[in-house]
DNA sequence: GCCGTTTTCGGCCCGACTGTTTTCAGTCG
């Protein structure tokens, strides 16, 4: 059982014990341990071996317990004990907008509602209507809700949704109404999904600015709407047959920051900094700082037009929204050792490209003139060698034909220069498609995984160590292999990479790709920890996807990186000398 | 259920909007 499958049965364990009614406390203590361990690099059956379970933030003798169980039989007593008396279908039915635990225990306790299905026919006989709490509009909300949710909606792709967010952000800022806009939530934080729009806008006619939003023609739906708040469904997509669930936020001026600082989050950072402000005797929140009179009765406020004035009143210096996921950013900014983070115009190159001798559209001099306009110094020309007739790779032949074409090109070029490289396919016996005395004449070899995903973990893991023993292989290309909504991770024991390739010596790509986005945050921490460097690299196959180089900057943000840990910020001449021979 | 340079017990973030409520619970951010 991996962390993802362990993370989803303490989810639903918290799920059932709500609908049972339990402590929103000991609810709570299972969402934030399911949190956690989504989010921890170390594989989860290691942390049991090694008897660390209770180390994790969040994860105490009983946790620890159902974990353990979870591991070492696929089942846990407790779980098994609420589904005696809960369905376990009912953490289903929580996913409709609007069905919360109360109202689905509810509904199985007087009806035995445990599909959706069956929800449906009931509402349908009007039978809900009649009973005290439940009126005409219960029933139409259910009915809506169950709509949205059959449509099926993934997160969107932060690179995708990317130019339309930033087009609304525009056009709200023409308005006479409004001061400042800033997109915040998962957006700013830079995850590489988002599950919706949060946007905060500053203005002193609140209540004219949400009839002004409410009234755009890009409004699908009002879900909702107060004197401060809004949700709307907006058009997206092609003939807007999608929509992008969006929030909307309006405060005054003076709030600014307290409310930049909310609505960014992450929830669980968002806690965090409020309980230490309240071991203060300060209360925080969407509108400000505020400090508790000793009576508890009286609030003065003390700050909340900038953001930084939040993480002042805790003691804190201001933290890149990129790491508020509570993962120990607060800690570390406590004792003076936030990371420097990495920044987009630390970037001197990109080391994964594909020209028109392969898959990719545009021609080599091409990339490196479009390279070039990015005031980067290099590229690398990693055209596919690969036995796959689609993606039209390069046999050893063809591979040396590229080297002469490319020394000529290079004389054209002032102070820019291309790499000779490959992306060469890890076979699926870890051997490589290119004999090693081709890859000793290319100046970079990139190595990736291009079939057989589906091995055992530990074959794929040994196929992956033994390319990085290989002499001349530099960089392993997108590790984890996942394609974000459309393909999961190989089975692989990330770890056991991050220790080999720093053994080795091999840089671990962070792909900067919207829909790969891999090496991802947390991997990218464990990598930063064992002194293993990486690169971030666009994985272009045309020149205007050069430009997803700052989703690759944001993700190693989010990994905590820093210049130091990235090889493509290092000018040319150094970046050769750590490279391995040929 | 978890956690602790004030605690091993007693707290646990704080607020907006909705529907059906005559005063607020439920759900969501
Ligand atoms: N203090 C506090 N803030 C919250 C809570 N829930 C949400 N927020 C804040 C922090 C979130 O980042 C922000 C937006 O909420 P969302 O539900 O849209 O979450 P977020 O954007 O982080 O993730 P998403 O990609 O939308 O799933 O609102 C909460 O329970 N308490
Ligand atoms: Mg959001
Ligand atoms: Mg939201
Ligand atoms: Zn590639």
């Amino acid at each position: 059982m991996d962390n993802l499958e362990v993370a989803k049965i303490l989810n639903q364990i918290a799920d059932l014990m709500e609908i049972k009614g339990e402590s929103k406390f000991k609810v709570g203590a299972y969402r934030r341990a399911t949190r956690t361990i989504e989010e921890l690099p170390e594989n989860i059956n290691d942390v049991y071996l090694k008897d660390k379970l209770e180390e994790i933030p969040g994860v105490g003798e009983s946790i620890a317990l159902d974990i353990k169980e979870l591991i070492t039989k696929g089942s846990c007593l407790r779980l098994s004990k609420l589904k005696e008396k809960i369905p376990g279908k009912l953490s289903e039915l929580m996913e409709i907008e609007g069905l919360g635990p109360k109202k689905v225990a509810f509904l199985f306790k007087k009806f035995h509602v445990t599909a959706i299905k069956q929800l449906e026919k009931l509402i349908k006989s009007h039978k809900l209507k009649e009973l005290f709490g439940w009126g005409p509009k219960s029933e139409q909300n259910i009915l809506e809700g169950i709509k949205l949710y059959r449509r099926f909606r993934e997160r969107f792709l932060l690179g995708k949704i990317y130019p339309y967010a930033q087009a609304l952000q525009e056009k709200l800022r023409k308005s006479p109404l409004v001061e400042k806009v800033e997109i915040c939530g998962s957006f700013r934080r830079r995850k590489e999904t988002i599950g919706d729009l949060d946007i905060l806008v500053t203005s002193k006619q609140p209540k004219r600015l949400v009839d002004f939003f409410v009234s755009l023609p890009e409004i699908q739906r009002v879900n909702a709407k107060g004197p401060t708040k809004v949700n709307v469904l907006l058009k997206y997509g092609a003939q807007h047959q999608s929509g992008v669930e969006t929030d909307l936020r309006v405060v005054r001026p003076e709030s600014f920051g307290a409310a930049l600082h909310y609505f960014t989050g992450s929830k669980t950072h968002n806690i965090e900094i409020r309980r230490r402000g309240i071991e203060k005797g300060l209360r925080i929140n969407e509108y400000g700082v505020f400090k508790v009179s000793p009576s508890k009765k009286r609030l003065t406020r003390v700050g909340g037009a900038k953001e930084e004035e939040i993480f002042k009143a805790v003691g804190l210096p201001w933290i890149p929204p990129e790491i508020r996921e509570n993962e120990g950013e607060i800690e570390a900014a406590l004792e003076n050792r936030l990371p420097k983070l990495i920044e987009k115009r630390d970037i001197k190159g990109d080391l994964h490209l594909h020209s028109d001798w392969s898959d990719g559209e545009d021609s080599i001099l091409d990339l490196a003139l479009s390279a070039q306009k990015r005031k980067y110094q290099y590229i690398a020309l990693t055209d596919h060698a690969s036995p796959i007739g689609i993606i039209n790779g390069l046999n050893a032949h063809r591979v040396l034909k590229q080297i002469l074409a490319i020394k000529e090109i290079n004389k054209k070029l002032r102070g820019f220069q291309i790499l000779t490289g490959t992306e060469v396919d890890i076979n699926k016996d870890g051997s490589l498609f290119l004999p090693d005395k081709i890859l000793e004449k290319l100046d970079i070899v990139v190595a990736g995984i291009h079939s057989s995903f589906h091995l055992s973990c530990d074959q794929m893991t040994k196929r992956i160590v033994k390319a990085m023993k290989n002499f001349h292989v530099d960089i392993i290309a997108h590790p984890t292999g996942r394609l974000i909504n459309k393909r999961e991770p190989y089975e692989i024991d990330e770890s056991a990479l991050i220790k080999e390739a720093k053994r080795t010596g091999t840089i671990l790509e962070i792909n900067a790709a919207p829909q790969r986005l891999d090496l991802t945050g947390p991997y990218i921490r464990l990598a930063k920890e064992y002194g293993v460097r990486m690169a971030i690299s666009t994985d272009a196959h045309s020149t205007n996807q050069l430009d997803y180089m700052v989703f690759g900057v944001d993700t190693a943000r989010r990994g905590w990186a820093e210049k130091n840990d990235i090889v493509n910020t290092l000018p040319f001449e150094e970046l050769k000398g750590l490279l391995k021979r040929g």
